[in-house]
DNA sequence: TCTGTACTTCTCATTTCTGAGATATCGCCA
DNA sequence: TGGCGATATCTCAGAAATGAGAAGTACAGA
């Protein structure tokens, strides 16, 4: 509830161009947990780039194929939503790995707006030689801190995450 | 150390051209925090992202701006390593706030090589007017967990985006 | 059945950013 | 002093993605 500016209150400003704020505390709190998930997340997921772009991959076409691989086929919508997205990304993107032989589009049988992604045997074929290895590019990258405090950052941000997409808490996936 | 699959390692695959993975827990944990970071990241950036850009903003723009308000003049390949940007990027995002009026370029006097960025007096009132409405939208996307837990979750990501980022952990900023 | 609204994907102009290389400067060291 | 690797910024071609709108489809209600 107290009105709180620097740890060091009456210190002058590093430069004489800098102006000092006063935030209240849950507000503070909220700030500097954006910036630091800001950069843990650039942090890590530079690293992940760096490990899937060696096989001429982006990101997000990684979390496409990942998807695809660990769920089956899905509609495109289901995927936009999965790896957030906009609507013209998510065609991008399924062409551009339709282009290089990794997924195909299926239309559906009960909507015919719709269609599904599904992976090619060459798609199947590369996420399972480069997931275990890809894996273990992450957890490295994330052993800063222990496993079960993982774990609990998880269950948190978990939470928040929902609460900020806008959707309902304590409804499961 | 034990090897798991599913929590249900009985149940049959959702569909049939699912595969399911075995990893050892360690890798689990850290895959699982890597998705939901990465969930709850591009939540809170979206609606940062809306607030910012009512003001014809981008959220790297903002946060330049932001820095050079709290820090004073800073230069060009500090900017860079604060926001996380490419050297191309810093180039581009500081020409384009200087073509609005809300950043200046300035020479170094100890080094030729070297800028610094500064905020012009619209830049400064402009940081001045939208940031503490800004602070409450990050506050309120956040708000999924309790300030204590924002704490908890923001001193575990430094020492994790400390690690990731190659960094020695234990150094303070 | 017909109508209107909502939904699903696709198109495309534009924005944002990356990354390799160019240019200029610094500062160490023989 | 002069050479030289390191550093700081800038240039630029192109990659990656957005977002507004188009086209086609589904479906509930009059």
């Amino acid at each position: 509830m107290s009105i709180t500016a620097h740890p060091q209150t009456n210190a002058p400003p590093v430069h004489p161009e800098a102006h000092a704020v006063a935030l209240d505390d849950a507000t503070a709190a909220a700030l500097r947990l954006w910036v630091i998930m800001s950069r843990a997340h650039t942090a890590v997921a530079a690293r992940a780039a760096a490990d899937v772009q060696r096989h001429g991959l982006t990101l997000a076409e990684f979390g496409i194929i990942e998807a695809l691989y660990h769920r089956g086929p899905m509609l495109l919508g289901e995927v936009q939503k999965r790896i957030l997205v906009s609507s013209g990304g998510i065609t991008f993107l399924v062409d551009r790995l339709a282009a290089k032989g990794l997924v195909e589009r299926r239309n559906c049988e009960t909507d015919r707006r719709a269609r599904y992604a599904a992976l090619t045997p060459q798609g199947t074929a590369l996420v399972a030689d480069i997931f275990p290895n890809h894996a273990a590019v992450v957890k490295q990258a994330m052993d800063g801190i222990s496993p079960e405090e993982q774990e609990q950052v998880a269950d948190l941000l978990r939470d928040m995450g929902r609460r900020a997409a806008g959707l309902p808490l304590l409804a499961d996936s």
